[in-house]
DNA sequence: AAACTCAATATTGGATACATTAAATCCAAA
DNA sequence: TTTGGATTTAATGTATCCAATATTGAGTTT
C-alpha cells in the first residue's frame, strides 16, 4: 500500500466513523472509485481492509454496506476495553514498575492536576488532557509487558464512537465536562496509587471501573444525535 | 473474495500457522503467485489480509515476511483470552442464563463425563472432546450478550499455536493428555456450578484460570520443537 | 392477470499490462 | 582499494481488460 491507497483507506474510514457515510449505506467499488477519482484497485483494497476491521459488511457478491453499529456493540466494546486495560494495569504491577514508567505516570498526574486546578476548562485544555490521557494509558499498556494487549485494544477501538478519542463533548456545557474529566483524572490518581503500592488486583479493578466513564457518554449524550447508529 | 481467493488465503494461513513457511521468511507476491499457480491479484488480497491478522509483517514497499512470534506474544495472547473469556462468563451470569444455554452447557458436561469415565482416551476421543470444548466456550461467549467479545477473541487467536485449536498433544503420552483434558473438564464443571448459582465473579475467576491450561502446553512441550518461533 | 423463463445489464473477481519506487550492482574517481 | 553516484533490475502499486455471476426486467405462456 502506497500513499494513494492509504489515503483512500483513511478517507473512507474517516467518512464512516464520522457518519458521513450513513450506516446501512451501500458502498460499491465503481461508484466509490469514481467518487475518489482513482481506479477500482486501491478502492478494492481499502474496502477489504475496512470490512476486516468490521466497519463494512460484505453483501454476497454485491459489494459492501456500512455496518450498522448497535448500542450493544458499543457498550460491549467498552466492556472489552475495560478488562483489557485492567489486565494491563495488573500485569504492569506484577511485572514490576521501572522508574521511567513511574515518572511518566507521575508527570501525567501532575500536568492534569495543574490543568484542573483552576476549576474550569476550555477546549484547548481538553485537547491537552486528551494527550495526557492517551500517554497515561499507553504507558501502562506498554509497562504490562504483554504484547497482545495493545493490538487487541486497537482492534476493539475502531468501532465508530467506541474509542475514547471519539468522545464528543457538549461545547456548551464545559462545566459538566470539567466534572467528568476531573473525575477521570482522580481515577488516574487512584490507579497510580495502587500501582505504586504493588496492589495489582486493586489497580486492575480501578482501571476496569475507569473505562466505564466512557459509557456515560454513550448512554447520555452522544448517541442521541445519531439515531441511525442505535438499533 | 471468491472461492479461489479464499482458498489461497486459507492455504497461506495454514502454511504459516503450521510452520511450513518459517518465521522470518520473505514472502513476495510474484513468487507466491507462481507457487500457487494464480495471478498476483488474489495473492495480494490474501497477503494483505494475513498482514492485518498479524501473521505477516509488511516490509516497506517490499513485500512481507512471516512474523516471528515470540514466546511473550503467545503467553500474552493466552492472558488476553483469559480475561475475555472471564468477562464472557461474568456477563452471561449478570445477564441471566436461559434454559437453552444451561441445557447446552450441561450436555457438554455430560458428554465429557462419559468420555473420561473409562479412565483413558484415544485420539478419536480427543477430537470429540475438542468439539465439546469449542461448543462450551462458544455457548458462554454467546450467552454473555456482549457482541464485542467474540471478534476480540477471534482476532486474538490467530497467532500460530495460540489458540486452543492448535493444542498439539504428544501422541505417545496419551496418559498425560488424559490427565490434562480431564482436569480442564473438571474446570468446566466448576464454571457451570458458579454460573448456576449466579456467582458472576467466581465464574469469571474460574474461567480466567481455565484459560491457563493452554500455557502449560506452551511452556512445556510444543515449542521446544519450534526453536524458530521462540525468541 | 400472474408466473416463469430468458436475456440484458451491472458488478464483482481475476489476469495482465504499465508506472513508480526502492534496492543492488557496477563503474568511475579519488 | 574504497566510496559514491548512477544505472539497471526487480518488485510493488495502479489501471484496465476479461470472465463469471447475480439481479432485474421484459416478454410470453398458462
Amino acid at each position: 500500500m502506497s500513499q494513494a491507497s492509504h489515503k483512500i483507506l483513511n478517507t473512507l474510514r474517516q467518512m464512516i466513523v464520522s457518519g458521513a457515510l450513513a450506516p446501512g449505506m451501500k458502498l460499491a467499488e465503481i461508484p466509490t472509485a469514481e467518487m475518489l477519482g482513482v481506479s477500482r484497485t486501491p478502492v478494492r483494497s481499502a474496502l477489504a481492509t475496512l470490512a476486516q476491521e468490521g466497519l463494512l459488511e460484505r453483501i454476497h457478491q454485491r459489494g459492501f454496506h456500512v455496518r450498522r453499529i448497535s448500542k450493544e456493540e458499543l457498550v460491549g466494546a467498552v466492556e472489552v476495553r475495560s478488562v483489557l486495560e485492567g489486565l494491563a494495569a495488573r500485569q504492569a504491577v506484577e511485572r514490576g514498575l521501572s522508574n521511567a514508567v513511574l515518572e511518566t505516570l507521575q508527570s501525567c498526574l501532575d500536568v492534569g492536576d495543574q490543568l484542573f486546578a483552576k476549576g474550569h476548562i476550555n477546549e484547548e485544555d481538553i485537547a491537552h488532557y486528551h494527550d495526557i490521557n492517551k500517554r497515561f494509558h499507553a504507558t501502562i499498556i506498554s509497562a504490562s509487558g504483554n504484547p497482545a494487549i495493545e493490538p487487541a485494544l486497537a482492534r476493539n477501538e475502531h468501532l465508530p464512537f467506541a474509542s475514547p478519542n471519539a468522545i464528543r463533548f457538549d461545547k456548551n456545557a464545559l462545566d459538566r465536562e470539567f466534572q467528568r474529566f476531573a473525575f477521570a483524572h482522580q481515577q488516574h490518581h487512584t490507579v497510580v496509587d495502587a500501582m505504586r503500592r504493588g496492589q495489582g488486583a486493586r489497580a486492575e479493578a480501578l482501571m476496569r471501573e475507569h473505562a466505564y466513564v466512557t459509557i456515560r457518554y454513550v448512554d447520555v449524550d452522544d448517541f442521541a444525535n445519531f439515531p441511525d447508529t442505535i438499533k
